[in-house]
RNA sequence: GGGCGCUUAGCGCAGCUGGUUUAGAGCAUCUGCCUUACAAGCAGAGGGUCGGCGGUUCGAAUCCGUCAGCGCCCACCA
């Protein structure tokens, strides 16, 4: 058989993934194993694989991977999420691309545009990860509007609702005036604005003028104003008094006074209140009921008159009187001339400020008074709070503890009602009289319209359900339960089985959003947590550390990375820096890193392969070799398994890394490497392979690929098999591995101090080398593998060096190799009078802390016995470097 | 304005319940090798007073305090 030296994955990865779908590996069904279950955060069903999935998703793989080989019976459910404002957002831009207004459908019509965008776009995602090697069962694909999550949603909505917990009011709300909805708390982000400071002229108004009254001319014969700093120019006309601090002496004269709102010519009360900061501009507050929140909380305190200036879409309603129909930043912009025209306007100033933006649409959040459903969180917020505190659930890292605990010991209620038309239509029903039922189905709602009305003949055509949608995230917090039915159905088998689930894989970015609300949802619905584990990742981000985003064009094209790199190589790349919570600098050279390593494996697999047997006995140097590089393999494993359990994942691959690339390529497979076109033995290749086998155990999860290529051809397993089911464990360490690992560590000592002679003298490889040992050879009985290693005759044991060998010292016993002419004497005793140095220094540290009586009598026994031991060792070195050097310097 | 976290080789990191031969791997760098498994490779080498200062201790990268820089989260100063 002919191998390419060059792994090629187009070859092998669609072939694999092929095989393990017709042969349904992926697919999970209870059974007797323990289950170790998985749910996917689920992606915008029309968005496309990004960074951010990727990083996700091989390590949701790695894990499942890695549990299905232990034995367990792993789930990875599927799914995508209808994204509601997001998708809604596409449609509606689609429609006006087709010259078609939203508010020229039917809701009926709009929907049906959604359901074809939906099956258009839907599922591309899921295709790319396949790509990738995710291993979700499939079957199980779930979406957040199918029918079971449909109905979940609905009856959870009920539920809370008779409860007590759901309630419809009229409350402050953010609005988003692009998308026309209102917004949860933690759907607005603020960010920091260069924007202006105004500073306006409120004239004092006659006394004899009535509150809100309009004055004709308000110019005329005023003088005295108070001043007004304010960012918002464009809400005056919704100002409906001037509130100060009732302990702020320059603005006492104000009291009691009434004052004239500029352009407007609104009289309007001054009014006092703590709220306001006496150092803030001059201390006068413009209050705007309708338009702010903490003006609001001011107009409720002081029963102040509220006027509603905006429209759904953010343009200046009749209320306004001034500017109607214009665009809120444009009034802005024409309000600062006015005012500036009309002598109202003081001055302006630079002003830095936060301003809450909408997470989708990014557009300026009006505060808004509108009628919403929430959902009451203290009762969630004290089932979720213990949990996660008492490591019940326990997040990865842990820092994001603090975070969870500030976000439940402040939360607020959640508005979950958006007024948009893709999603889960809230299940109210009105009544012709007033009034409103919520029931799960349109029948229950009339029962119920009649039984609270009285009316028998009331009917279907007499409710009017609701107009709104629900919060996406509201169908979202019930995914680990909903996906195995376990709302409609609770405590159904496959529930039983596959909840709570294991491991939760997302980003620190939807704590709230998700991870939150999902334990919330998970005790109030099982009583149960809804995973063991939560593993956040970190944000990935470009080279200079910049967020990967469309707009910035620094997003690497996933599904195009894989096609250079191969999925095992990209996999590689995403995860090699990238320890949990901290954010991943992504460079393609990580990708490069993974494929190379592909490239190293696959070549073991042609080196052994390419190899022909005899059946004649095992050389003692291959004996050895696979003595110690079992020992080597087990200490790995049982690291290994470790990392897995801290989820240092990275950490883990980087030792499978190291395992399979320095010790079993650099290290066993030379030292068993039969001489050119020489046969190797039956019992050292069988072991070999059989060593191999397990590196690609330990491979498997971090890439399934060309893990299970190799696996495959090396075992020749039938039709059918895979390794990604085959479970086999790796030995634990022994006790008599420790021995066989020292006495490798001194053997690779004395072979690197040979290579460095050779790489500093330019000798070649293939030219032999005589090796001396003075004293006794503290791996005598490696002696064959040294010398294999080395390229050296059997090292000669010796009273005293020849004077023409260069030397190096392994543990504490001086190797030397003599080099004849060769011998640069010059640099040997720099060499030699570098390490003295190095070793005087060392030696005069300990000595120091041996020689500090308090030292001697308060450290451990231990300790002072190491120290004691560090002591004569570098002392024996320093004895012989001294003779080396004494003899150099004749 | 509060809270949390980070700062260790050129880079991204590990080590941090204090003592394991005067700080570790990977990548990058440098030098030498096209040695019939792999140049997408092999061998070797250089590189850090563990952010600054102070303290606790026989002993500090590791514990405490403080300062500086960076990052994240939360918050109603217009």
């Amino acid at each position: 058989m002919e191998l390419a030296s060059k792994y090629s994955p187009q070859e092998v990865e669609g072939k694999w993934y092929k095989y393990w779908e017709d042969h349904k590996l992926f697919s999970s069904k209870p059974d007797g194993r323990e289950p170790f279950t998985v749910v996917i955060p689920p992606p915008n069903v029309t968005g496309i694989l990004h960074m951010g999935h990727m990083l996700n998703e091989t390590i949701q793989d790695i894990l499942v991977r890695r549990a299905r080989m232990e034995g367990k019976n792993a789930c990875w459910v599927p799914g995508t999420d209808h994204a509601s404002i997001a998708t809604e957002a596409k449609v509606v831009n689609r429609l006006a691309e087709q010259g078609i207004k939203k508010s020229d459908l039917t809701r009926e019509e709009f929907l049906k545009h959604a359901w074809d965008w939906t099956h258009e776009h839907g599922g591309i995602i899921l295709k790319q990860l396949r790509r990738l090697g995710a291993s979700c069962d499939w079957e199980r694909t779930a979406f957040t509007m199918d029918e079971v999550r449909s109905e979940s949603v609905i009856k959870v909505f009920c539920d809370l609702y008779d409860k007590g917990l759901i309630y419809r009011g009229v409350r402050m709300v953010n609005w988003d005036p692009k998308a026309k909805t209102a917004l949860s708390d933690e759907e607005v982000i603020y960010k920091e604005e260069h924007s202006k400071l105004y500073y306006l002229k409120y004239y004092v108004a006659p006394d004899d003028a009535t509150v809100y009254s309009q004055v004709a001319s308000p110019d005329t014969s005023l003088k005295d104003y108070a001043v007004v700093a304010t960012t918002r120019p464009e809400t005056i006309m919704g100002d409906t008094a001037m509130c100060i601090n009732p302990n702020d002496p320059k603005n006492a004269w104000l009291k009691g006074k009434k004052v004239i709102v500029p352009l407007v010519g609104r009289v309007i009360p001054v009014i006092e209140d703590d709220y306001v900061d006496v150092e803030f501009g001059t201390g006068c507050l413009k209050v705007t009921p309708a338009h702010d929140v903490n003006d609001y909380m001011l107009g409720e305190k002081h029963q102040l008159k509220s006027i509603d200036i905006f429209n759904d879409d953010g343009t200046l309603s009749e209320a306004a009187g001034l500017y109607v129909g214009m665009d809120r930043f444009d009034v802005r912009k024409q309000i600062e001339k006015d005012l500036e025209a009309a002598g109202l306007m003081e001055k302006v100033e630079d002003y830095t400020n936060k301003v809450g933006c909408s997470e989708r649409t990014g557009v300026a959040i009006e505060p808004k008074l509108s009628m919403q459903w929430f959902l009451k969180m203290r009762h969630f917020a004290d089932l979720a709070l213990a949990p996660v505190m008492n490591d019940e659930i326990q997040f990865y890292p842990t820092k994001y503890k603090n975070t969870y605990k500030h976000w439940l010991e402040n939360i607020k209620d959640w508005c979950i009602s958006r007024q948009l038309w893709w999603g889960h239509r809230i299940p109210a029903y009105y009544l012709p009289e007033g009034g409103f039922v919520v029931a799960e189905t349109l029948e229950q709602a009339v029962e119920k319209a009649r039984q609270k009305t009285g009316n028998a003949a009331l009917a279907a055509a007499d409710l009017r359900q609701d107009e709104d949608a629900l919060d996406t995230w509201f169908s979202s917090w019930l995914w680990p339960i909903s996906l195995f039915d376990g709302i409609r159905k609770p405590g159904n088998a496959e529930f039983n089985y596959y909840y709570p689930t294991a491991d939760l894989v997302t980003g620190p970015d939807i704590i709230f959003f998700w991870v939150a609300r999902m334990i919330m949802a998970g005790y109030e619905y099982t009583g149960k947590m809804p995973f063991k584990n939560v593993y956040f990742t970190g944000i990935v981000r470009d080279k200079l550390g910049r967020k990967m985003s469309k707009q910035l064009g620094n997003s690497p094209d996933p599904i195009d990375l894989i096609e250079r790199y191969g999925a095992d190589g990209v996999r590689m790349g995403m995860l090699l820096s990238a320890p949990a919570g901290n954010d991943i600098l992504f460079d393609e050279s990580l990708c490069e890193q993974g494929r190379n390593f592909c490239n190293k494996i696959w070549n073991c697999f042609r080196l052994i392969e390419g190899w022909q047997t005899t059946d004649g006995p095992q050389p003692q140097v291959c004996a050895q070799a696979t003595e110690w590089f079992g020992a080597e393999l087990r200490r790995s494993a049982a690291e290994i398994a470790d990392l897995f359990k801290k989820y240092r994942l990275s950490e883990a691959l980087m030792e499978v890394y190291r395992l399979l690339t320095d010790e079993f390529s650099g290290w066993l497979l030379e030292m068993v490497k039969p001489a050119y076109g020489e046969p190797i033995d039956t019992k050292t290749l069988q072991e070999v392979k059989d060593f191999f086998n397990d590196l690609l155990h330990l491979l498997h999860p971090f890439m399934p690929f060309i893990s299970e290529e190799l696996w495959q051809h090396i075992s020749e397993r039938g039709e059918g098999e895979s390794l990604m089911v085959d479970v086999s464990a790796i030995d634990a360490p022994r006790p008599a591995d420790k021995d066989v690992l020292d006495a490798v560590a001194l053997l690779k000592t004395a072979v690197q101090g040979v290579r460095a002679i050779r790489n500093a003298k330019n000798i070649a490889k293939k030219e032999e080398l005589s090796l001396q040992v003075v004293g006794e050879n503290p791996i005598e009985a490696l002696g064959g593998l040294l010398a294999k290693m080395a390229g050296t005759t059997p090292a000669e044991r010796v009273e005293k060096k020849s004077d023409d060998a260069s030397a190096f010292i392994v543990g504490t016993t001086e190797f030397a190799v003599p080099l004849g002419h060769l011998i640069d004497v010059s640099a040997e005793i720099e060499k030699a009078e570098a390490d003295l140095k190095h070793l005087e220094g060392f030696l005069a540290g300990v000595l120091k802390k041996l020689s500090n009586e308090r030292f001697v009598a308060n450290a451990p026994e231990a300790v002072v016995a190491l120290e004691r031991k560090k002591q004569s060792d570098a002392e024996q070195k320093i004895a012989v470097l001294k003779e080396t050097l004494a003899k150099l310097k004749k």
